[in-house]
Order: structure tokens, then C-alpha cells, then sequence
RNA sequence: GGUCCGGUAGCUCAACUGGAUAGAGCAUCAGCCUUCUAAGCUGACGGUUCGGGGUUCGAGUCCCUGCCGGAUCGCCA
């Protein structure tokens, strides 16, 4: 067992017996290094309680902690601090349970359900770097939900229809001469993001000859030949127009099969797609119902408005004067599907950006006055933008970074560092290929996922295919290692146990590696419950550094004493185990060689 | 202009939600491979936590204020 609810129930226990008074609550925190022992108890708050200063305070619980409890070896004060010292049995019996553990940090399900959205992407043009923090962060989320008991539905919303595809439409239309992703050998996204890029040079074109004739620029944004013509197909496409309708169809064929191919590379999946083309007019219903109940209200020119300034916000058009839904109409009408779909889930986790944190405001501030309860339950998971050096990615500019291009480059990257290092030289090419998918998208995830959600980051690209210091492969590498450590055991007949070990003086090393891998759990529960893979990328890494500090200092398989042996071979074991556990909750693979 | 984020070592990021002398990686410098994988380990260097007030035993963290950067405030999505 983790020994950390075992000595807060035992501090409030010394508290109330020496003071007669239960503390407010219980500052336990982890030493730090420069301190002997593991845990400290601030005693500062603690002396309005007892009466005395926070040192005396101090005292006179270690002192009680010495007589009565089962844990606590010894005490220092530090000022204020109490610092305790466990008996080293105490670890080892840590030790024990966590290897015991079928599967140490995760909670066996709950019985609740939750939704996660992530990706939802436009369909004419291909994934890009940003994309890839919202995929890794809503797929990493995902998995700590499932972590912490939930049942979880990974979801995303296409935005497949609308004046964006239209425009690649016109373009290809135009241009195109009936190419294809076969005849033109492209991925189909990018193909269909080619015509995207080629609509906007056209449009600019048309735009800039009819200003220099005199028309107002505003003017020439409409009547531009090639908006016309895309405004046209949006037209058609709503009316059902066939010929429209298979274009789209056609189009968005190819951006899927493109997609499919980034997805797979990126090795995430979801459990159910949503098309903004079949859900577009639920919202409209909706919003008409409530505009009935006097929860929203018509403005003369019959648009259909809601009141937000009593939340402090503003009024938000919701149905256009001519009756058709806005952006946040369909969000209504996919919410109250998706809660139709799946009714036993609690609840909804949107990973968008962060540019649309109004938006979401706005949505659920409405989806409650609907008196949907669920409302609340309702989260965005909203992320920071990703810099690159030169600033911010321009598609103008052409400064967008690709997924597919990152992917692969990364992927390079790691087959060149690899095979300068010679560590390939008994794999098969199978093997070694699958060894730097492995490394370069490991070093891509980690990269992207150890900072922070909330905030925005920089992708530096050379740093990003740094595969030393603070990066998924040393996380990697680290357990590669313990597997060959664990492979030589079992070829020299070694099992791992943490038998006999009961009047054990442990080495530090050995202790701060269990201390170490006796907090995962706690991180597990905090990383799931902020939404923050950061805390687990942060918690692998310490756990990789001190199994490191372990490896370097200490013999494992050339120890003289048998039950040592055991014992550090099942240290590594559950250390391995760990990581692997935490990698996967990061979305990450780890190798058993590398 | 209103609202919301952010500003920590040369660079990129942490800091257990108010606790001890603010920590890592990269970069720079110096060491460690005849012993389990050197993608590793050890050490050195590096800080007015944007400035100024305040709250208290204690502030990078909370409050006020100023400066800088970003997002947002569409009948776009």
C-alpha cells in the first residue's frame, strides 16, 4: 500500500490525542532532497491548533509519531517542518504491493461514461502541427479518463460541409482537368488542399483586377468570379443539386482516405464520427422550441437572438434572418445528439483551441438555459496555439507546418540517430523500422505533450528531434534497458521477489526509486482530473531519471546476495511496468530494445 | 476600448494549487565505458520569478497598479 494515506490518518490521529482538536486539514508534502526523510509535515497551520510555535508543534508530533506509529523511523524539524523518516519495511512493503498490482495506477471502472472530442478538422486541407497537440492531447485525456474508472467515447466532428469545401470545389472544378489523388499520386487531403490553396491565389487575383477597375473592395469580395462560383455550389449543395452533391462526395472521399492514412500514422483512433453535414439542421429545431418556451427572441428582421448579458456576455445570433443555422446552431443541435446517443455518459470534453473559448461559454451558458442538466458536466479543454520560431504558422505564408511531412521527418530522424549509434545491428528491417516509428513519434508526442495544455508553446524543430535529456526517448530508452536487464535475469535463472528483506537497510538509491513510483498513482488521479497529460510526461520522466541514479550506482544481477538480486530485479520490474503504463496514458510505445 | 490568458536561468519548460536555499532539459565547460545498453551518469556555470505597492509566520503563486506579448469581443467556422 502506499504509505501515504496510512501516515495522514495517523498525524490526524497524533493531532487529536495530543490536542483534542482535529486539524483543518493536513499539509503532507514530499521532502525535499536537501532534507532527510519523505515526507513533511508543515507545521505552521498546525499551531493555532496545538497552542505552541510550529516548531515546539513539530516536535511534540514527532515525538508522539515515534511511539505510536507503525511507519515513522525517525523525525528532523526544520523550522516549521516536520520531517519523517520511515522505516525502510515500510517501503519495502510499498514495493510489494505495487509489483503485486495487475495493473498499478489504473482504477478498475467506475461504471460512468464520458464523451471526448478531439481533431475535428475542416476537409479541405490536411492536418498540421496544431492538429497534432489537439489529437495527442484529446487521445492522452482520453486514456486518463480511462484511467480514473470512466468508460470513455472518443468522438470528433467533420466539418465537412460549408463555403470552405466549396471553395476547393470551384478550384478543381477550374483548374483541376479531373485529376485525382491516383493520377496526381498525392494523398488525397493534400490534393484537395492544393485546390484550396489555388482558390485563395485565384480569388486574391480576381479581387485585386476588379479594385483596380474601380469596384470598392468590399464589393469585389463578392462578385469575385470564383466566389461566386463557390457561393454558387454551397446554394446547390443545400438544395441537393446532384452534381453538387457528388463532387463534394468525391472530394471529401479523397480528404478521408488522406486522413485516415495521418490518423493511423499518428496511432490514434475514435469510437464514433459526427458529420457537421447530418447534424447542421438538428440545432435549428432546437433553437425554435426555445424560442417558443421564451428562453431566446425574434428581432424584427426574424433572426432568432439569446440574451447572454445577464451572464455578462452579449447577444448571440443564433438562426439568421432568413432562417439558416449559424456555427453555434449546429453545436447545439451535435451536443443534444451526442447526449441522445450515448445518455449514460456524465458528461463532454471538448479539446478545441483556445481562440474559441467564447464560443464554448457561450454554448453551454445556452445549453443550460435549455435546461439540459448535463450542461455542467460540459468541459472545454481548451489548449494554447503552437509558435513556431518564426512565429505563428501563416498558410499565406506558407509557414503551416504539414502532420504527414512532421511525421516522417521525425521518423528520419530517429532511423539516423539510431543508426549512427549501431544499435540496429542484430534487427531485422522489420524490427528497426517499427524501432523508429517508435522513437520518432515517441519523441514527437512527449515533445508536444509535456508542456502545459493551457498554454501556449513553442515547436522548436530542432529541439523537438532531440532524443536526449528531457524527451520520450530517454523515457524509452530507459525502459529498453530494464527489459534487457529483466531478459539477462531470466536467462541466468533470476525471479524477481521482494521476499525476505524485513530488517533490510535499504540503499538511497533503491529508496528514492520506490518513493518515486509510490506517487504514481496520485498523478494519475491529478493528471485526470486537471486534463493535463503534462503531469504524467513530468512524472515519467523523474521516474526514468531516478531509475537511471539506480542503474549507474548500484549492481542488480552481479550483487553477491541472492535476495538483493530478486529484490532490485523486481525494483526494475515494477519500474518497467510503470513506465510502459505511463507511456501508454501519453499515447506513447515503448521498444524492448533500442 | 471591454473581457480572458501569459511574462520564471542565454533558450524551452517545471514548481504538488500559499511553504524550506525557485528546479529540470538544451546550450557551455570538466569528468565517468575490461562490470547489467554511454539515447546513460556525476559535477560546474547560470535567477531582482516583467516593474511598483499590498495581504501574512511565509508570495513565482493571492489582491491592487503599471509595462510587454497573445487570444477574443462576426448573421465566419
Amino acid at each position: 500500500m502506499n504509505p501515504d494515506t496510512l501516515l495522514r490518518d495517523e498525524i490526524e490521529q497524533a493531532i487529536l490525542a495530543l490536542f483534542g482538536k482535529a486539524p483543518e486539514s493536513i499539509q503532507l508534502q514530499p521532502t525535499n532532497p536537501e532534507f532527510e526523510g519523505s515526507h513533511t509535515l508543515v507545521c505552521f497551520p498546525l499551531s493555532r491548533v496545538s497552542g505552541k510555535n510550529p516548531a515546539e508543534t513539530a516536535k511534540i508530533i514527532g515525538d508522539y509519531l515515534l511511539a505510536h506509529s507503525s511507519v515513522v523511523a525517525s523525525y528532523q524539524v526544520v523550522k516549521g517542518f516536520l520531517n519523517l523518516t520511515l522505516h525502510d519495511h515500510a517501503w519495502v512493503k510499498t514495493l510489494e504491493t505495487i509489483y503485486a498490482a495487475s495493473n498499478y495506477g489504473i482504477q478498475p471502472p467506475s461504471g460512468e461514461e464520458i464523451m471526448v472530442e478531439f481533431s475535428s478538422p475542416n476537409t479541405n486541407k490536411p492536418l498540421h502541427l496544431g492538429h497534432l497537440r489537439n489529437n495527442f492531447l484529446g487521445w492522452s485525456v482520453s486514456q486518463l479518463l480511462e484511467a480514473n474508472g470512466y468508460k470513455v467515447h472518443k468522438v470528433q466532428i467533420i466539418n465537412d460541409r460549408g463555403i470552405h469545401i466549396c471553395k476547393s470545389m470551384a478550384a478543381w472544378k477550374l483548374y483541376g482537368d479531373g485529376e485525382t489523388p491516383k493520377t496526381a499520386n498525392i494523398k488525397g487531403d493534400h490534393l484537395v488542399g492544393n485546390y484550396y490553396v489555388a482558390f485563395d491565389k485565384a480569388y486574391r487575383a480576381q479581387v485585386a483586377a476588379l479594385v483596380e477597375k474601380g469596384m470598392p473592395k468590399e464589393q469585389a469580395e463578392k462578385e469575385a468570379p470564383i466566389m461566386q462560383l463557390a457561393s454558387e455550389m454551397l446554394r446547390k449543395w443545400e438544395a441537393k443539386d446532384p452534381e453538387t452533391v457528388a463532387l463534394w462526395e468525391k472530394m471529401n472521399g479523397w480528404v478521408y482516405e488522406g486522413f485516415d492514412i495521418t490518423y493511423r500514422a499518428m496511432g490514434v483512433s475514435f469510437d464514433r464520427l459526427y458529420y457537421e453535414s447530418q447534424t447542421y439542421l438538428l440545432g435549428k429545431e432546437i433553437v425554435l422550441k426555445g424560442l417558443e418556451d421564451g428562453i431566446f427572441f425574434r428581432k424584427e428582421d426574424g433572426s432568432v437572438w439569446v440574451d447572454l448579458r445577464a451572464e455578462g456576455l452579449d447577444e448571440k445570433v443564433l438562426l439568421r434572418a432568413d432562417g439558416t443555422s449559424v456555427y453555434i446552431t449546429q453545436d447545439i443541435g451535435t451536443a443534444v445528439l451526442r447526449f441522445n446517443d450515448f445518455p449514460n455518459i456524465v458528461g463532454q470534453i471538448y479539446t478545441v483551441g483556445n481562440e474559441q473559448e467564447y464560443h464554448f461559454k457561450v454554448l453551454f451558458l445556452i445549453l443550460a438555459k435549455l435546461g439540459y442538466a448535463w450542461a455542467q458536466r460540459c468541459y472545454h479543454l481548451s489548449y494554447g496555439m503552437v509558435d513556431l520560431p518564426s512565429g505563428k504558422m501563416k498558410s499565406r505564408e506558407g509557414t503551416v507546418v504539414d502532420a504527414d511531412d512532421l511525421i516522417a521527418e521525425m521518423i528520419d530522424e530517429a532511423e539516423k540517430q539510431t543508426r549512427e549509434l549501431g544499435k540496429v545491428d542484430e534487427m531485422t528491417d522489420e524490427e528497426a523500422r517499427a524501432l523508429y516509428r517508435m522513437i520518432g513519434l515517441g519523441a514527437l508526442k512527449f515533445f508536444l505533450l509535456k508542456v502545459d495544455p493551457k498554454k501556449r508553446m513553442l515547436f522548436n524543430p530542432n529541439e523537438s528531434i532531440q532524443l536526449q535529456g528531457f524527451t520520450g526517448p530517454f523515457v524509452q530508452y530507459t525502459h529498453a534497458r530494464i527489459r534487457a536487464l529483466l531478459r539477462k535475469a531470466e536467462a541466468a535463472g533470476v525471479t524477481a521477489s521482494v521476499e525476505g528483506l524485513d530488517n533490510v537497510i535499504l540503499e538511497p538509491a533503491e529508496r528514492e526509486v520506490i518513493i518515486v513510483l509510490s506517487r504514481f498513482p496520485e498523478r494519475v488521479r491529478e493528471a485526470g482530473a486537471t486534463y493535463s497529460p503534462a503531469l504524467i510526461a513530468n512524472y515519467v520522466y523523474e521516474l526514468a531519471k531516478e531509475y537511471n541514479q539506480f542503474y549507474q550506482s548500484i549492481p542488480v544481477l552481479s550483487e553477491a546476495d541472492p535476495v538483493r538480486v530478486r529484490f532490485r530485479v523486481a525494483l526494475s520490474e515494477a519500474v518497467g511496468r510503470t513506465i510502459r503504463t505511463a507511456m501508454r496514458l501519453l499515447g506513447i510505445d515503448v521498444p524492448e530494445r533500442m
